[in-house]
Parts: C-alpha cells; structure tokens; sequence
RNA sequence: GGGGGAAUUCCCGAGCGGCCAAAGGGGGCAGACUGUAAAUCUGUUGUCACUGACUUCGGUGGUUCGAAUCCACCUUCCCCCA
C-alpha cells in the first residue's frame, strides 16, 4: 500500500468563511495553504477577489496566489500542475498542504489524476477555430452547431445542452484538432486513482439568508476598500482586456461598466451583489458532489466561531483515522 | 372642487368576454459541469390527493351559459385643470 499525502481541502460559497477557517487549520495543524481560486491566481485583483492581505495570512504561507498577470488566460491544467507543484513542495517539508477556495473545477482537476496535455494533446487551443464555431452558431443556429456535433460525437452531444453554445464548441473543437472525441478524451485522461488522500471540508449555511447579507456586506466593503479605484487602475493599464478570463471576475466585469460611465456606482454595486450571490448558489451545487466534513457555521440558532468550527473539523479528522 | 388614467400571481409588466393559473422579463429555488468555470447552460416558480380539482387578477355587488377582461358603487394611487 502506498502512502498518498494527506490533504485537506476546504471548500464552500464565497463569503462563507473558508479562508478563515483555513487559515485557523493551518495553524492548528502545521499546514499551509494553497488557494484553489481562479481569480485570485491573477496579479493585482486583490480587492475585488477578496485576496487575503499578508497580515491576514499570518504568517502562514500561501501558494497559486498572484502566480499571474491578468491580461494572460490562465487554467484549470496550469491550476493543476501548479498546485501539485506546490503541495509537493509543502509536503517535502513536512508540513500538511490545506487546498482553499472556491472553484470547484480546479478543486476537480486537482484531485482527479487528469490527465491533460499527454493524452488529450490540445494544448494549443486555437481561437481562430473557436471563433467559426461560434460564426456558425451565429447564422446557422444553436440547434445546427449541436448537429455537427451529434454527428461526430453523439455522446457529448446528448449530456451537451444545444444552447450551452461554449460547451458545445469545446466538444467540437476537441475534435477538430485532435481527432478523437471529447468523450473518448474524458475517458483516457483519468489516469488511476487520485494521488492524494484529501478530506474535503464544505461550509454550508442552513439559513441562506445570512449568507446572502455576508455576501452583500462583503461587497459594500470593497467599494469602501478602493474597488473602483483597483478596476480603473487595471483597466487603465490595459490589464483586463474584453476577452480575458479575468475580465469575466464578478466585481469586475460589473465595475467596468461603472468605470465607462455606463451605469451608476449604485447600479454596478448591486449587480456585484446579485452576481455574487447567484454565484455562491452554484458553488453550493458544486461542493454538495464532495464526501467529507461538512460544517455548519449557522448551526442551532447561532453563529459558531472560526475556532469552534476549527475544533468541529479536527475532531471528526481524528474520529476518521481511528 | 372639476376632468382623465391606473390597480394583475414575490417584483416589473402583458392580457381587455371563453383557447388564462394568466405572455415576457426580473428575482427566488433546484440542477449540470474534465483545459474560458467568479464562466456557460438547464429545469422550475398559486395550492393540492398534480394527464384532475381547488383558490387567484384592489373590494363589494351586478350583466352573461361563461368575466382578469363589461357595468355600478367603494378604496387607494397617478396625471391635468382650479
């Protein structure tokens, strides 16, 4: 039997307090943390992203944060090797590696042994390509593009909504350039088991409400930390550029609206608020698929500490490894 | 004080005698997710014993085989004249 590197991952909505609860992990159990979060991968989104400062971290290292600049398109492979990367390096130095944050499909790539450029060998995503599936989509239909697809891959074309206009582009271009369908490059970049032994800790509200006011709060406070002024700055600097992953940032893509006097700071405020709450509903579907701890920060009436929640998680650890 | 207009399901808003539990949008809820994922997409949204029944369109009372839709009065709101 071989000894895979014990991990813990803490996942759960955005504004849901994982960070903190990280962070106390972290210090409890000699670990550090590796952000699994696609925006804060990128340099100088640090407001809008709810980055950590480095008095916030305590002293506790962080990796996969700032590792790029924004204007450049970063993945879920780059993510994933990235973040093997560094919880290699923790573990060789003897310490426990806790994976923290919210982008489930990172989280997925990370702990599924995915394999993503040797077997599927689309590294070199043409956006040339990209762009006449989507002409086609255009002018021909949703419903035409998904028949092209149907013809040359029925599988993907049956999970693969017609109107998911992206997905079915991606299964498509899989395809194109490699020659082999998308659902037969699935099937050959799972490579075994996964090479961790990772318990993956989720914080879910009972109440969604009260997520939802920490949610509002939080976005109130970014405007008072100098959110504008970050996104005028990027935006300024030609950082967030229309077609960029990182334009697409809740808080920023909004902003921006602001920033080109399109809207009131009242309206892109609010549509930040919104955005960010629809999206914490879909990270709540996302992290329901993880077996693990579960932790209830609104639990009986009440609003349990980051040090109780700590003591809830250590606990149930231990209880695990008798 | 006189004249005109409006009140619709959580919100906005269409409907203007049967095909209406009522278009559309928003919001909510639920879900999908393998190289853009803070993205993209789907379903659902009066109640229930749910291929049927029941209650809803400001209120009350009428007309009609039949009303959210027509009439009368009442209530509230908006606009114009004074």
């Amino acid at each position: 039997m071989i000894n895979k590197p014990q991990i813990l991952a803490v996942g759960g909505a955005t504004a849901s307090g994982k960070s903190a609860l990280a962070l106390e992990l972290a210090r409890r159990l000699d670990g550090e943390i590796v952000s699994c979060d696609s925006m804060q991968i990128y340099r100088g989104m640090d407001i809008g992203t709810a980055k950590p400062t480095s008095d916030e971290m305590a002293g506790i290292p962080h990796h996969m944060i700032d590792v790029c600049d924004p204007e450049v398109n970063y993945s879920a492979a780059d993510y994933a090797a990235g973040a093997a990367a560094a919880i290699g390096d923790i573990v060789g130095r003897g310490k426990i590696p806790i994976i923290c944050g919210g982008t489930g499909m990172y989280l997925d790539a990370l702990l599924r042994p995915t394999s993503f450029s040797e077997s599927s060998g689309i590294s070199d995503l043409s956006d040339s390509l990209r762009s006449a599936l989507q002409e086609f989509a255009d002018t021909n239909g949703n419903e035409a593009l998904h028949a092209r697809l149907r013809e040359v891959d029925p599988d993907s074309a049956e999970v693969i909504h017609p109107n998911n206009v992206k997905r079915v582009i991606r299964a498509l271009e899989i395809y194109l350039k490699t020659g082999k369908t998308k659902t037969q490059t699935d099937r050959e970049s799972l490579i075994g088991e996964s090479p961790y032994d990772c318990t993956v800790v989720t914080l879910d509200y009972n109440d969604r409400e009260i997520l939802y006011q920490r949610i509002n709060r939080r976005v109130d406070l970014m405007i008072d930390g100098g959110l504008v002024e970050e996104v005028k700055r990027l935006y300024d600097n030609g950082k967030l550029p229309e077609c960029s992953t990182a334009a697409q940032a809740i808080g920023y893509k909004e902003m921006l609206f602001f920033v080109k006097g399109d809207v009131t700071l009242e309206f892109a405020t609010e549509l930040i608020k919104k955005n960010t709450r629809n999206y914490a509903k879909r990270q709540i579907t996302w992290f329901k698929r993880y077996d693990g701890i579960r932790v209830v920060p609104d639990k009986g009436g009440i609003l349990h500490s980051v040090s109780e929640l700590a003591d809830e998680v250590i606990a149930k650890l231990n209880e695990n490894n008798k």
